[in-house]
DNA sequence: ATGGTGGGTAGCCCA
């Protein structure tokens, strides 16, 4: 059984549902999650996906900002919501999936970006972001049923997962006080980063570049955001992994590119 | 050192 999941930060799903539909249309995935899909959940735009042959809709959006959207060819007949840190943000949906070895639980999350200053005692969003890092290690230490997370988790753990090692180390995104929470959390569970595993370092690695850029490709001042992990058992059903950095470069674009794994369960 | 570009939505907030 194979299976093609991707996921991409699109950035407002009604503003850019023409290059997602040319994604779907070109990468075909089986599943993608979504994730600042910026729409209330009565405002999805669920008959252009229908259209586009994904048929499993599950969504958790807010007004204004945030939400995560996990869309299937086939349905996506249960979904849970989790509101960390208590905030009433739309940052996270569960889709568990039923494959070849057995009950998979796919969680799709969006980490918040934490503002610019890298101090909690200043700026109540880096606290909110370390906070979220913090209660998403402590759920990783109890999960039992064989996961994937994927999304925007807003930190580049590895020195080649941006541009410049020494440059970012202040700045949110990249800060020890981040990466330290990374390592901890996948050590809490033995999530296993599977963009690595197929791409390791030292290669460059970046699903995100920034909008500010006056030539984002000439510039390549990337950093990888957006992340696939998986339980130790599944690790080696991934064959494949790609970011599509063209997309980056297609009409109006997201500042984040997809991520496509393929898995042969 | 600074400000650069986007989306959502009604005044700035957030990324």
């Amino acid at each position: 059984m194979k299976l093609r999941l991707a996921t991409w930060n699109i950035n407002s799903v009604r503003a850019r549902i023409g290059i997602v539909e040319q994604f779907v249309k070109t990468y075909r995935p089986d599943i993608l999650c979504l994730q600042e899909t910026k729409v209330m959940d009565s405002a999805f735009p669920k008959a252009a996906f229908k259209k586009m042959g994904m048929h499993g809709i599950a969504i958790h959006g807010q007004k204004n900002h945030h939400g995560v959207a996990t869309v299937a060819k086939s349905a996506l007949p249960e979904m849970h919501k989790r509101d960390w840190c208590s905030e009433g943000d739309a940052r996270h949906v569960l889709t568990p999936l039923q494959t070849a070895r057995g009950a998979i639980d796919l969680h799709n999350f969006y980490v918040p970006a934490g503002g610019d200053v890298p101090n909690p005692d200043e700026n109540p969003k880096f606290a909110h972001k370390l906070a979220f890092l913090d209660e998403m290690i402590d759920w990783s230490k109890d999960l039992k049923t064989p996961s994937i997370i994927v999304g925007d988790l807003n930190v580049a753990p590895l020195e080649s997962d941006v541009w410049s090692h020494k440059q970012l180390l202040k700045v949110v995104s990249h800060t020890p006080q981040e990466t330290e929470r990374m390592k901890t959390m996948q050590e809490a569970h033995g999530w296993v980063d599977i963009m690595r595993r197929i791409k390791p370092e030292p290669e460059r690695l970046y699903s995100w570049w920034s909008y500010r850029a006056k030539d984002w490709r000439a510039s390549d001042r990337g950093r990888r955001l957006d992340h696939i992990w998986v339980s130790p058992e599944l690790a080696d059903a991934v064959s494949h992994m790609e970011v599509v950095e063209e997309a980056r470069g297609w009409e109006k674009p997201s500042d984040n590119a997809p991520v496509i794994a393929d898995f042969d369960f």
